[in-house]
DNA sequence: GTACATCCTGTAGCGGCTACAGACACAAGG
DNA sequence: CCTTGTGTCTGTAGCCGCTACAGGATGTAC
């Protein structure tokens, strides 16, 4: 049985983000001290790894809840691929949004300094469309 | 001159969010009429447009400001681009990050299926690390 | 016994909006 | 003049996923 120091250091969820999911009902409420202290097992730690993990693969907690739900499941596997594929397609996006940005700023920060009246970045930036 | 509405329309910006500019400090108060409703002239939804243009090539608010207010200045280029060039290693990191994650999620997407036993994805999540 | 670390609850803040509620203002038609 | 509909106003609360306190209780080591 662990504090919650202990299973922060194990799990590399932060103290108060584990607060954070038990309020928040991502976790189910740990067990408690006599004191009020809460008490984590390898399970607990195990969990808040997994709910580390998702988050770390760009997962929505709600999402994180739903795979860690669906591990107590007898057949998962499609629901989990699902959710998967959702966020893989929108880190997909994400990162075609950045690519776009990637390219005109870049364009931008290379242009400026070419003009010696005007600045190109902020002329750029005023443009109609 | 123009209502809140025409220059959300002319600009791309929502009428809340103008709003919101405004409170923020990021925009000078706009003038108002004598019953109290915002005025907006060419300058003022050229301004709207600039903080759009900003936004969506991933300049924080703050930064926008920054910029907005530098296009008053005699030598903006040096500023200009050292924010531009903060703002472009942003997204760089941001795009690094999520090519980690896409890496990951489209391998676990694949390899679920695969094994008849367990769910490839939910095993994955719950690996020590 | 006395420091000091750790834990508790509750609340407020971040960024960048978005979405109301409830009250005024204005233009067009009857 | 009155109604109807649309636009605008202020103020506040919510979204996401934490993070950072304050102020108090509890546990541990010397």
């Amino acid at each position: 049985m662990h504090s919650i120091g202990t299973a922060s250091k194990r799990s590399g969820v932060h103290i108060e983000t584990i607060r954070y999911y038990e309020r928040e009902g991502i976790l189910p409420p740990a067990e408690r001290t006599a004191s009020g202290r809460r008490v984590y097992d390898e399970d607990g730690i195990a969990r808040l790894r997994f709910i580390r993990h998702c988050r770390e693969l760009g997962f929505a907690i709600r999402d994180a809840q739903a795979l860690l739900s669906l591990t107590a499941a007898p057949m998962p596997c499609a629901e989990a691929q699902l959710i998967a594929q959702r966020n893989l397609d929108t880190v997909r996006s994400k990162i075609a949004e950045l690519s776009v940005m990637e390219r005109e700023l870049s364009a931008l920060v290379d242009q400026c300094g070419t003009h010696d009246k005007h600045c190109a970045i902020l002329n750029d930036l005023f443009a109609e469309d």
